[in-house]
DNA sequence: ACAAAAGTGTTATCAGTACACCCATGC
DNA sequence: GCATGGGTGTACTGATAACACTTTTGT
């Protein structure tokens, strides 16, 4: 199939990773530079994106970002708005970019935000001068991808209270309190470690494994996995209204 | 200003109408008829819509939209998905349609609600073939608009659960009843009364006002206002993790 | 006086919150 | 044996849910 762009439509990607090890949440963004005559015009971080393909649909141009920059598929995927602003490519340094670049000055982008562990993704040979960064100190950001990331950070605070989605950023066994740190990094707030305890194992889809943690110097705590399956067949809407 | 079309890019809205009368929760749509030898090759109803310009916003073109409508500004608006699969406008009475109109049969459509009262709109002098429709029982759609409200009543009907939104589809003055009709059409829920009425009554931002229904023909109930000042005031984010 | 909708109270249950110490393990 | 993080129990409070009858008004 040939493969034409629509010059005006791109689609941005707010790659969220978590690292279980040091408990950062973590974003993954792209080098941008330029330089000309040993002066540096351009020298920040954008936001993983691309065209949208004449022949594929939005989320399949989300897939095939993330995959040409991670090699990952099926990880958690969620478009969460379109940003169509005439001037939100018109800063200076974005000119010059695009200029360089040749895509379309007036591009509206649909921006998704995926979910999925840091230890997944291998950077070692990356070619794009991709890097992790934790969500709390981002370098400086071209286009209007400061604001991107902030209504995808903004979405995921919320979606993380309502759905079981902060199992896609942990491995397949995690303990009770990789759980909860990573509750506290999303939500910035603390959590009193017994009640949140009792709250998760009472939930009958976090089961609890025949495994305790391995390999750690301190006491190995149990382990536990989240049951999608269980989870769908309990869930029924509540219609608690809580204006 | 020269009104230059983005050919690819347009906006559709979603326009949720209560009439409190009724107690129904409409969907306005426009008529798209097309007909050829006396024979009808188009006869359906379809979101309103229109490509952006290239000097506006994307909220812009909603705002726009609905203003050449309903003649309406400052409405509830909320742009919840971009809609852009390549066979979104391809069914063949689309085909036709589009052959007619001369837009661009590959178009991404941001979508946006809007919430508002029935009786602020005049449809009588429309030359749309606007009409209004029960939310449960549309019309023929085309394009892909039917998904197209689907979601975003799903969105409407989760939104209406944790935000005070419900309040721009009532008129300034409310009895608690009308609040509770409300719910209980959009949720397609019972409530009980006594609960319902305890729990609005106590929250500070719905106000007693010093006036009953007039005109009614049974006994009038007391009238209260949302006020947005006291909500906004007392608002502070509970992370309750319900998942 | 009657029809219709408005309005009212109590109890039981559940979930959330606050709070401080002992335990098991690896080193 | 000790440092580290894992793990545990209770009492209070507030919100939700279930449930049926009386009151007010217009006609």
């Amino acid at each position: 199939m040939m493969l034409e762009k629509i010059l005006n439509i791109s689609v941005d990607c707010v790659v969220f990773g978590y690292d279980i090890t040091s408990k950062s949440l973590n974003l993954l963004l792209i080098k941008r530079y330029l330089e000309s005559n040993n002066e540096v015009l351009v020298d920040d971080y954008v936001l993983t994106g691309y065209h949208v393909y004449t022949h594929e649909t939005l989320d399949d141009t989300a897939t095939r970002v993330l995959k040409e920059l991670t090699g990952l598929t099926n990880q958690y995927k969620k478009q969460f708005k379109a940003f169509g602003n005439p001037d939100r490519l018109m800063r200076p340094k974005d000119i010059i970019w695009i200029e360089n670049e040749a895509f379309h000055l007036r591009t509206t982008t649909i921006a998704y935000y995926f979910l999925l562990k840091t230890e997944d993704v291998d950077l070692t040979n990356n070619t794009n001068g991709a890097a992790w960064f934790p969500v709390n100190d981002l370098p400086e950001l071209g286009f209007d991808h400061k604001q991107i990331i902030q209504e995808a950070y903004e979405d995921l605070k919320e979606k993380c209270l309502s759905e079981p989605i902060i199992f896609k950023l942990l491995p397949d066994k995690f303990t009770i309190n990789d759980v909860q740190d990573l509750y506290e990094s999303i939500l910035g707030i603390e959590i009193d470690n017994r009640n949140f305890r009792r709250k998760l194992i009472n939930k009958k889809y976090i089961i609890a494994l025949d495994e305790k943690q391995v390999g750690v110097s301190k006491k190995p705590a149990q382990l536990y996995m989240f049951s999608k399956d269980i989870y769908d067949k309990m869930f029924q809407k509540n219609y608690l209204i809580s204006i």
